[in-house]
DNA sequence: ACCTGAACACCGTTCAAGT
DNA sequence: ACCTGAACACCGTTCAAGT
């Protein structure tokens, strides 16, 4: 049989991270469905913290940061931020939501730290660009971005999708 | 020594869950710090769940279910949204943030679940009181829920918190 | 370079035996 | 009624030994 390589571990890890949660990157049962011993694992990883955090690096360069450059992509503030309201609902972000529930983990924590960090700064640039002021774009942003978090979180069913985005972007876009 | 009843080990319980989350309460852990061994914890609960159940239930009796009635004590709507914002900023919520961050756990799911139910009914209420179409209402209610989670998550600090409560009252009360 | 297999620590759970 | 202590399963981690 093939041997693996330390990416084989990250995409099978991402894989049980979306499914499962971080509960769900986990060496024992991953090394079994990999087909290997747990000692395998250690050949290229010192901990399943490692593991863990190069799952959800992996996630952040190709997916996280996608959001991002989309945003910068857009002249108009308005329409950045519209583009954000519509993200935010249009398809239900699985991962994002699995690491909203795995805040307790330090690993996960940081990268909802940094996520939180890139974001906002993001959104407080489209308010100020609308004409805010700094501070008052900076509670702006404070506010969408937990609006996101907390949308995220709950999962609103697809009926409901529509008609939340419309209500969102009355509610948020000057 | 005394010996302990149930309640001893849902006060740890609850405390161990306020300061480390979830994964704090753990039976050895607990154990430890109330002097027993494990064999003890099982004499009053079948599984660790229980006792993670019993302590958010007790949390839920003495705690969450306040916010609601604190709510149906206030006659105008519009105040009733702004005690609200108040309320979600005011002081930090830890014990709903560490349910946030552990709601990767089904118990914690559950529990969080039915807030959210309770929550959204009583804020969407607010808005039908206000004026708005059950629709809209039910829909502003998911948005204000979603923020309020948002920011328990955040967890601004408290040179933040005046700014916030002024924006949020600004969008959310018609 | 990659993996096995056995070891150890830690926690959840069970249960016979103690007070 | 409440607790001990030893057992077992499961997962994280280590490491000597194999290919």
């Amino acid at each position: 049989m093939a041997r693996l390589g330390r990416d084989d571990w990250v995409a099978a890890a991402l894989d049980a991270f979306e499914r499962h949660g971080s509960a769900g990157v986990a060496v024992v049962p991953l090394a079994k469905a990999l087909g290997v011993t747990r000692g395998s694992f250690y050949w290229h990883f010192d901990t399943r913290d490692e593991l863990l955090a190069a799952a959800l690096e992996r996630w952040e360069r190709e997916h996280s940061d996608a959001v991002l450059t989309a945003m910068d992509a857009v002249a108009d503030p308005r329409e950045r931020l519209r583009l954000l309201a519509d993200r935010a609902l249009s398809k239900p972000p699985t991962i994002f939501a699995q690491l909203l529930r795995g805040a307790e983990e330090p690993i996960v924590g940081a990268v909802l730290e940094r996520s939180a960090q890139a974001r906002t700064a993001a959104i407080a640039k489209a308010y100020r660009d609308c004409g805010l002021t700094a501070a008052s774009a900076r509670h702006r942003a404070t506010v969408v971005y937990a609006l996101y978090i907390g949308l995220a979180h709950l999962q609103p069913s697809a009926r409901d999708r529509a008609g939340l985005t419309r209500e969102l972007v009355a509610l948020l876009v000057p």
